[in-house]
DNA sequence: GATGAATGAGTATTCATTCAT
DNA sequence: TATGAATGAATACTCATTCAT
């Protein structure tokens, strides 16, 4: 492909990042899509083969990029402290969240959409968004066989309360943007709760 | 409104359900919901305004039957263990999540829609989605104050910490559908890793 | 039929015809009408076989009150001033054409109107619009023979001449609406102007 | 726009007035509409933002086209005689309203719909139908100068006359397909009628 | 590669008319 | 007679996709 034509491809997936962000997957029109990428319609149908495979492009793109720093995760067991080191990454996936959730939630409409995450899952790095479960346990039981969580704890489900946090609370800030109410300001202390739960006591 | 009028409306609200939560709202088509209620497409015109109206009608609807379990709540202060309470609640919010989880998404593809969304809110005695929140939070507070849960406790950060597990695993498991991967499992143990943090010592 | 049939029956062709005027044929809803008319939609079918029936109703009870002063004219002949009787038509005819004119033009949307149009002409006493010009005619014939009009003037190329003028008046005075033109300022000269080509020079 | 484009427009501006003229503008279906012109239905909104769009192209389109005759008149002022000039306008004036009186019978059925003619007026150089009265009330005032009409003759009220001829003649006629009756065999007459009373005595 | 005009299947909504009550 | 819920055909407009240039 030439350096034109990937320009061109990337200034698409782009575009249409932001409009799938905006109006989801079934309001989102090829024609916004163009108009944003300052290019045709039809030059969309040159590089995608249609829509759906433009909105896997999108959404390979986005998951590739964020989730690199949830995967380095698990080397960071035994340096910092914990409580940093999960405040640190809750940061992190809720940053994926913001990116990855409208997507997701756009291609919720479409059932025959599931067939474009899946191949966008297998072509990115991680997975899905379910992904960052897998690296959070690999540190927990990594910080555990450090002594600085109690031997008793079921790391999978730490990791899971643990991402609960910033997933939940992405999905309430964006309803927020209506009703008013943030989430930010629990998530925090949510996590000292947590941490209280399977730090090693003092 | 007579009684066969009430009677067509209600089938019309319950296939409308279906159909959102299937297809979401732009993909919903009004062709759809008619044929799954019995009627002609024309009768939706007598009982709603427009399809955004129906969709109201179908949040508004499935709001209100659910959240009546979560509001009552903190009248269960003191009995049981806080455990079974709250394993119980949680359980309710993971029903009442199910059935709206894929109406707030249907609905995030259409800004306008928040306005069906709130005026839903006005309507039904709790609230939205964010509503479990509220009633949690107060429950937690009445059980410190009776001494089953610790002094230090941020009443309102653990609401939001348990809060978070079911409305994650919820979305989880309908992106389960197409990975496989399932949330269930470790749910319990992650409301017994929260409780742990806010529990009294034995 | 009963009494209070006939009062329904009166309120739907009085309410039909504010309707017609107001929207055309086409854009007038018999769910307007029958609310306007203070009954159900169901009702209107129970005195008129359909909406165009209703509109020749409409159309005949507009023609045959209004007529009546026209069709009187030729007994005048001979009587007061030729002058004073031509502009006593002339605003007569433009009564009429006031009313008659949207509904004329409600009709011209539709082809098949023209047949309810000609059965409500043969109902009506009069005729259709092109009516007044036989009156008128015979008017100016019976002045001819008096002597009050020159001889050789045509009298049906008068009769054409005099009743364009209040025609042509009321339809632009329709448009004036949106233009802010009028047409009444020249109606009493534009007579004059046609008197002094067919009066006896004195 | 391309040579494609711009012949597909004309097309599509051809058939509308066709059937605008036929049926009036609410019951001109864009389905008919593009059939007519040989296109799908789609491409009208390609070339015009939507029906009213069209309608407003189709009314500038006719009165573009014919009302230079009608301006040009002034200038005849003082050639050949006064009746072969005011025959000649009478004919064109005819000519104008055969075209331009069914679209605006059928622009009466949608007061939105007066939008669309006067953003088409200002685009015309001339101006709506009741434009024709100003250049014709100049030219009889410049024949007035020239002596050839009587100095005593209102030239407004006398051009509201001549006008109202042509004005009324094409709707009668526009009836007359249903009653049979028309009213070409008067026009000549009734103009001569006119010119009697304006003319200078021989 | 890129364009943008054209397509045509699809969709929400309207409305005259029917009919059980 | 009157009602008003239900009908279903009709209609303006949208939009992903194709294809000649």
């Amino acid at each position: 492909m030439s350096q034109r034509g990937d320009t061109t491809k990337h200034q698409l997936v782009d575009a249409a990042a932001a409009v799938f962000t905006e109006r989801g997957f079934a309001r989102a029109t090829t024609r916004e899509i163009a108009e944003r990428a300052g290019v045709s319609e039809g030059t969309i149908y040159r590089h995608f083969t249609d829509k759906r495979d433009l909105f896997g492009a999108v959404f390979a793109s986005r998951n590739a990029a964020d989730f690199e720093a949830i995967t380095a995760l698990p080397a960071l067991a035994g340096t910092k402290t914990v409580r940093e080191n999960l405040l640190f990454l809750i940061e992190a996936i809720q940053d994926v969240e913001r990116e990855v959730a409208p997507l997701r939630a756009a291609a919720s409409t479409d059932a025959d959409l599931a067939v474009a995450l899946v191949s966008a899952r297998s072509a990115s790095a991680a997975g899905t968004a379910v992904g960052p479960l897998e690296p959070l346990t690999h540190y927990l039981e990594a910080e555990q066989r450090l002594g600085r969580i109690r031997v008793d704890v079921d790391c999978a489900s730490a990791a899971f309360a643990l991402f609960a946090i910033p997933f939940a609370a992405v999905t309430m800030n964006r309803l927020a943007r209506a009703t008013g109410a943030s989430a930010d300001n629990y998530m925090v202390g949510a996590v000292d709760i947590v941490l209280r739960g399977i730090l090693m006591p003092d």
